[in-house]
DNA sequence: GTAACTGCAAACCTTTTGCAGCTTG
DNA sequence: CAAGCTGCAAAAGGTTTGCAGTTAC
């Protein structure tokens, strides 16, 4: 993604081009699983000279999540909520329970499901969440 | 649920027999729904004279945790964590994005979905958490 | 009697907020 | 220039902890 993409994706959601906003957006969408605001935020600091703030951070991610552009993932490291790009499409993931890894997985298994829970249910089904723990394939080995 | 298969169930954990556990125990255990230590804490003082303390809810709550009596669900309302018997058996939630109602289902959609997961991705998978979100029959009319 | 449970107050940790100053469009 | 970002410090809210006193076994 070039710097020009970015700055459009920002005016089209009417976000100001910021330093901060760019780094931040970056690094969620080059990022292989959901990371927490105080990983961002250092992350962030290392790559500057002086350190981004951490209200700053939550900031920056509650305006990106308000603008659907980042998604507050259910899933939670200690008490701490990790966030992630939104792909705009339906994903899952695996979460190590050993070295506490997350990788996305391809699909969904519940399509008719939904459909068969909403007669049996009465409920209007909007949407899911689906996280799998195991062991990934290194931490098997020790 | 008898007093006195609830002195024996605690006796086979080496938990000591309280007033307070036991009255923690039977409130999770007859509660339709995943509750969180304040509301526990609310409804145990209630019924008592003299309310009970907050850091015992949690102590006990981390207790039977560790017993596997109770599950820490992953449904977290508004940053609280969510506690619920553990019923032993494998079991879903649907909640309901208004008003917050969650019920159980029953069976689970994914069986054969995990064997052919670990096959593709190598992991172990030795858990899953699924909750279904959307609109309870009440909710949907309003 | 001893180990374990409880209440109380304080600490802890993540997240949020008010405000003053600075930057973007 | 106006709107809206940012840093700083303080507050908020849920959860944990140390300690002293009490209770269960």
């Amino acid at each position: 993604m070039y710097q020009d993409e970015l700055v459009e994706l920002f005016k089209k959601h009417k976000l100001k081009n910021t330093n901060h906003r760019h780094m931040l957006y970056m690094l969620l969408k080059e990022s292989k699983q959901p990371i927490s605001a105080e990983e961002i935020y250092r992350l962030i600091s290392v790559k500057l000279d002086k350190p981004i703030n951490l209200s700053t951070v939550y900031r920056i991610l509650e305006t990106f999540e308000q603008k659907g552009l980042v998604l507050k993932s259910q899933i939670n490291l200690n008490g701490k909520a990790l966030y992630e790009i939104n792909h705009m499409e339906h994903r899952h993931h695996l979460i190590c329970i050993k070295c506490n890894k997350i990788s996305p997985i391809k699909g969904c298994p519940l399509g008719d499901y939904e459909i068969e829970l909403e007669k049996q249910t009465g409920y209007k089904i909007l949407e899911h969440n689906l996280e799998i723990k195991g062991l990934c394939p290194s931490c098997q080995k020790t």
